[in-house]
DNA sequence: TTGTAAGCGTTATCAT
DNA sequence: ATGATAACGCTTACAA
């Protein structure tokens, strides 16, 4: 690798004016700034980052944590994340910590995350990260980020408790308030609601939402009609076989997931969704498309959340210690996606 | 960030010492090494690895290079890069470049793709990057990528021009003799073959598999029972009725996304897939789990393909200017995935 | 056993 | 307009 100094050398010149050139503080004469450009391209020069880096005391990098980057949202976060990124020059440090590949649906009660989590942060800061993006699989606090690491952080699809640490969230609520209205506004009066885990922010808040359109709507909201499970298949399974012994006219569900085992309810016990019952999902995922009917459901934002938390740090980094975080979560709208199934 | 010089200080010895000591080349009394130690530890020392790097003019940072991340199987390759990397205490720099999303289909078209590589590829290296793993969605020769960077890199699911550089790949020969074998070891004896496009490396692979599966039964081959197009969902549609005009008794896909269209088809027709007519796809992408009935496909080995390279890159890095390719190509078998729609 | 000092490639200060 | 030099934090001969 070709250094300043060879530069220098060829040129004749000393490595500061080499440098004062190729950083445009162009003090020097017309010739010389030609003569050392031209060397520079013609050696094939590229500065030295580490170099650079450790004489600055700063750097260009962004570190990214990835709870997962194999579950199905991470990916287009990330993505947002990147075309910030090349937008401003920024490198990215990945860290995944493989969690749910490592332990599975119940990674989040480790309960060593914190510790895991703080070597990481320490890690990507001895590496002179100018900030951490912190990217999860599903919207919970994440207790040991707090904002006295003294290094910008902001949580994309996720919060802490700490208030000072931003995070960029989809808005849970009116989404699926929006879904709700969509099937009320068809005329279904008995919607039945599978719902995820219990304890969950999406569920809370998704819950919340359809709440929010069925008053609009004068009508009745009764925890009857919506059966908690987990965010998988087996529960969008079982909780058609419960709703539909209620006599519900439609169902939404809390995923696509779910509503993925509310079609095969469907299909075993000869009915058909979309037709007999409509259904809807939310996530968007790939596969709401491939079932049959297409499914009606919710995209997430996926890549503003990335990009929005991306931009929240880039601003963290340049006013320093002047930053004032005008809203600790940041709501992206989501929009009903329409196709067939309802 | 507390420094070396620091510890130091606080312990009164200097900073070879404390170097020494922190780094295991204990050339020092037990109590030294015990008080530095615990100074260290006592001050929240994290070596600052930027300073490190540009001493010893290495780093364990590997570069991976993204066409795109959020192409279904790029997550999965660089999951298996990450386990092999957290076992071997490597860290990621990460460049997406993010074709698909800005180009769509045709983005391996851009000409000036070859520039844009090299110029990651550079900056990667003056970051320190030991090695570069590339990661394509689709199996294609990247010209530009040549063993005479000496930097060594690794393609995943993808080739260089270059005997010298390595490529992991999953075996699509294989797995799609396995896939047509299933299907006439089931007594089907016309099948028809719905194929991606024509130029591409996966649809001559595949197609090989398909001919050394029929040959081995004694079954003729025939181009007329072949429905080229591309890799999408309406080729799958437009496939179908080309090849059910022609009396085939099952269809082989190319692809889940293909198969998604063949069920289009179906359904439009009414006639059931799996029941009237067998189907079955290739890459067990989510969806064909949630088709109706589950699609019956071909694992692709996207994990081990990530790690596989990450290992390879890893013995270069180790053997240096000694290493010598066993073999161009690493194949990685895949697995069939039995569903009900054969 | 411990310390001194040079050097990695760069930038920035201060002379010239 | 250009150059000499110190410094960023670390490792490593080599000296003590």
């Amino acid at each position: 690798m070709t250094t300043i100094r060879e530069i220098a050398a060829a040129c004749n010149v000393s490595t500061a004016t080499v440098s004062n050139i190729l950083n445009g503080k162009a003090k020097a004469s017309k010739e010389t700034i030609e003569l050392v450009r031209k060397t520079a391209q013609r050696l094939n020069y590229t500065p030295n980052y580490i170099a650079k880096n450790l004489k600055l005391k700063t750097s260009n990098t962004i570190g990214v944590i990835a709870e997962d980057m194999t579950v199905f949202n991470s990916p287009d976060i990330i993505d947002g994340i990147t075309e910030y990124c090349e937008e401003h020059k920024y490198q990215i440090l990945l860290t995944n910590l493989r969690l749910f590949q490592k332990f599975g649906d119940f990674y989040y009660t480790k309960n060593n995350l914190g510790q895991l989590i703080n070597y990481e942060i320490n890690e990507l800061r001895s590496r002179q990260a100018r900030a951490i993006i912190y990217v999860a699989p599903h919207v919970r606090d994440i207790k040991t980020v707090s904002s006295g690491l003294n290094l910008p952080i902001v949580m994309a699809y996720c919060t802490s408790p700490d208030p000072g640490v931003p995070s960029v969230l989809a808005d849970d609520e009116d989404g699926f308030y929006r879904i709700t209205k969509s099937v009320l506004k068809k005329g279904f009066r008995h919607p039945g609601l599978i719902a995820g885990k219990p304890g969950s922010y999406h569920t809370a808040e998704r819950l919340k939402g359809f709440r929010r359109a069925l008053l609009e709507f004068h009508f009745p909201f009764s925890e009857k009609f919506v059966y908690y499970g987990e965010w998988n298949r087996r529960t969008g399974c079982e909780g058609a076989a419960a709703l539909m012994g209620k006599s519900v006219d439609s169902i939404l569900c809390m995923s696509d997931i779910i509503a993925g085992g509310v079609y095969d309810w469907c299909h075993d016990q000869n009915i058909t969704p979309g037709k007999d019952i409509p259904v809807t999902g939310f996530d968007n995922r790939e596969l709401s498309a491939y079932l049959y009917p297409p499914l009606t459901t919710v995209n997430l934002p996926l890549k503003q959340i990335g990009r929005k938390s991306c931009e929240v740090a880039d601003h963290m980094i340049a006013d320093g210690e002047n930053h004032r975080l005008e809203k600790q979560y940041l709501k992206i709208k989501c929009k009903v996606v329409n196709r067939t199934s309802l």
